[in-house]
RNA sequence: GCCUGGGUAGCUCAGUCGGUAGAGCAGCGCAUUCGUAAUGCGCAGGUCAAGGGUUCGAAUCCCUUCCCAGGCUCCA
């Protein structure tokens, strides 16, 4: 027996007892780090706990408060999921189970057809409890591809994995297999072994910090063409404490939900008289909308842009020429026959009606880029399961523009572009931003390979040199071209898509747009598709969420509430709230026939960034008790000048009460 | 489109085994005049999502449709 010794990932080197384990190493190292490990780092690979070390491996604990070690124990009580529904439904197969952020999911198909319902969670999860306290291990064995399939014979979507690695398909989205000829599978118990890559914690005694969230349908190997299979997701922790925090974030992100404060703060709602994904905008939600579209068309206007309007329908002939029809016709309104079998569509994008202001004449070199802008509304018919509150609705306002330029410009158009979408969204509080770069989809693209690669390395280019992080999306562009998005991440740090810069080589060419160039030759120009909010709807949505309702005081749609103590003072407060309105302040005035108490509630739910109370001692000497949102201590006898020029300066500023 | 769950007063929800529909808040009226997160009393408010079926009798059981939520697929 030879000496065994393995470095660690600090460099030292440590000597173990021939045919030791990962297990007794983190012993060797510690008594707390052998009750945090759950696996091993063995050589840049994960290796279960138990698995003999080889001298002179480089070898790093795995616990289960790191990434890689929640990772482990979320796709271990996957098992245990798959145990339990075995041991309910004998006869149950199960399909994939991996680990996703925060928790893990497995794939059923129950015998005859059955299908889990809501109770059948509580059933499930006392049967993985009583997995876990009866401490099973995870026992690692390895078989040839023919072994596989006879140990997994009764079990089809095991059969079918294992296939797929047999006949060389890729197994790169599965946690199931390796993509070499060995198949490996984990043995909890002599009734139940799955087939898996692993690594797992040593036993389910280890596991527990979890708990089953949902059931929903999920097609096998996610192709809606193939059968449906019960899928049910849980979340899982390394401890109790972690469980929790992560409960009471998912009950924060739902107490900020936008369809719930829209409903809260009378902003819009959705008439089921409308059908799904058709918003109207109430008074306070129209004066937010208001106000973050006047403030684009500021920026539009200082950024060169010409405003244009373009109808809501169109014959199906500029859809054709577009090619909308022949990609998108499912997702589009059906036509409206009119004038003897003309048919008529809702306009799902602006794009093409752009294309038709360029041509309206012969264009010139000297008038590029030509920067064409619109709120547009455009209707799509998205499939009854997707609608989302604003987020994903069949009708919205996009502020969309359209870029004509020549190529030679193109690399610099879509830098300052860059530039320009980062500044507005920074301006609406947004700060945190990645980059996405969408490529070629496949075999649903038009134009030359030379074309796409070019606009791919352009748009990549321009990424780079904006310096922030660029995340690859392969096979996610538009028929029409690649794309660049930016990914906001809001205040709770979930990421968002917002604006979508778009490189169009295509659609010039298919309406044969052209301008005559210096050398009085007809040339070509690019076209640049780009929105900045995305869609009205949209931005609104994340904008709510981001501040949880609490909008900087420039958006919100009532700024300040006067409040009279006394109804002695209803003149007083009406004087102040004119006083406010000369300088187009939004303002209105709660007389006092309810109690204080009351009304300063009623303001304090509805968000209001300021709530003034004025009294006889105000009446008197000019001044306003101030309650800003967010503070708990009014601040009694503030002038009112004093009050008007700070709150016009954080209204420039674009702050908010909270901030100071 | 598919899977699971849901729809009762303006809102949030209760409604047992199938036996004539309930609360709180909001609204309206009256009283209350108050200094920073709910004043009191009273009144009104319902085709129990819609339609069909079973039943002596349906909010309740069955079917169809519409709408909502969470997933899957999709997202120009």
């Amino acid at each position: 027996m030879s000496d065994l010794s393995v470095r660690l990932p600090d460099g030292t080197m440590r000597v173990l007892e021939p045919g030791s384990t990962s297990r007794d190493l983190a012993a060797a190292i510690g008594p707390r780090l052998a009750n945090d490990a759950i696996a091993a780092e063995v050589n840049g690979r994960l290796s279960d706990l138990v698995a003999p070390l080889s001298d002179g491996s480089t070898v790093s604990i795995v616990t289960a408060n790191s990434d890689r070690g929640r990772e482990i124990l979320r796709h271990s009580t996957a098992h245990v999921l798959a145990q339990a529904v075995t041991r309910l439904w004998p006869g149950a197969h199960y399909a994939i189970g991996p680990a996703i952020r925060d928790g893990f999911y497995y794939d059923f198909a129950l015998p005859d057809g059955a299908r889990f319902n809501d109770d059948d969670l509580v059933r499930i999860e006392a049967e993985m409890r009583a997995i876990i306290a009866e401490d099973q291990p995870f026992v690692r064995d390895e078989f040839s591809l023919e072994e596989g399939l006879s140990l997994f014979a009764d079990q089809p979507y095991k059969v079918e994995i294992i296939q797929g690695v047999a006949t060389g398909a890729s197994a790169d989205d599965l946690t199931e297999v390796e993509s070499d000829a060995v198949v490996s599978t984990y043995t909890n118990t002599p009734q139940f072994r799955d087939l898996c890559r692993g690594p797992h914690v040593p036993s389910t005694g280890r596991l527990g910090h979890f708990t089953l969230t949902r059931v929903a349908g999920a097609y096998w190997r996610g192709d809606e063409k193939r059968e449906q299979l019960q899928r049910i997701y849980g979340t899982a922790w390394e401890s109790a404490a972690a469980l929790e925090a992560h409960l009471h974030q998912v009950a924060e992100a739902e107490r900020r939900d936008h369809r719930r404060l829209g409903h809260e703060l009378d902003l819009f709602s959705f008439p089921s008289e409308l059908g799904p994904g058709l918003a109207v905008f109430h008074p306070k939600g129209g004066t937010m909308r208001r106000i973050l579209e006047d403030y684009s068309r500021a920026r539009h206007v200082r950024g060169g842009y010409s405003f244009v309007n373009s109808p809501h329908i169109t014959k199906a002939e500029l859809f054709e020429t577009s090619g909308h029809l022949e990609w998108f016709a499912e997702s589009m309104y059906p036509p409206m026959e009119l004038d003897e079998g003309q048919r008529y569509y809702l306009k799902p994008m602006n794009c093409p009606f752009h294309v038709l202001i360029y041509k309206s004449r012969q264009r010139s070199y000297r008038e590029l880029p030509l920067r064409l802008f619109e709120f547009g509304s455009v209707y799509r018919y998205e499939k009854s399961g997707v609608v989302h509150g604003l987020t994903r609705v069949r009708g919205m306002t996009q502020d969309d523009a359209h870029i004509f330029c020549s190529s030679e410009q193109m690399a610099g158009e879509l830098a300052s572009l860059l530039t320009f979408v980062l500044d507005l969204l920074r301006d609406f509080g947004l700060n945190d931003f990645y980059l996405e770069l969408s490529t070629r989809p496949e075999g649903k693209a038009v134009g030359t390979d030379e074309e796409w690669s070019a606009a791919e390395q352009t748009l990549s280019n321009v990424a780079t040199d904006a310096g922030l992080d660029l995340v690859l999306d392969v096979g996610g562009g538009a028929f029409y071209g690649p794309k660049i998005s930016v990914q906001a991440r809001d205040a709770i740090g979930r990421t968002h898509q917002m604006s979508t810069i778009q490189l169009d080589f295509q659609t010039p060419q298919r309406f044969d747009a052209t301008y005559v160039g210096a050398d009085n030759t007809r040339r070509r120009p690019i076209m640049i598709h780009r929105a900045l909010f995305g869609s009205v709807e949209r931005f609104m949505a994340v904008l709510l969420e981001h501040y949880a309702g609490n909008m900087p005081t420039w958006l919100s749609p009532e700024q300040v509430r006067v409040l009279s103590v006394r109804d002695s003072n209803d003149g007083y407060a009406a004087a102040v709230a004119d006083r406010l309105r000369d300088h187009e302040v939004r303002v209105d005035v709660d007389p006092a026939s309810e109690p204080l108490g009351a009304r300063i509630r009623r303001a304090k739910m509805e968000k209001i960034p300021y709530i003034l109370v004025v009294g006889d001692d105000d009446v008197a000497h000019g001044t306003l008790g101030v309650n800003a949102r967010g503070s708990t201590d009014p601040v009694r006898d503030v002038a009112l000048e004093t009050f008007v020029e700070r709150l016009c300066a954080e209204i420039a500023n674009h702050g908010a009460p909270e901030d100071h």
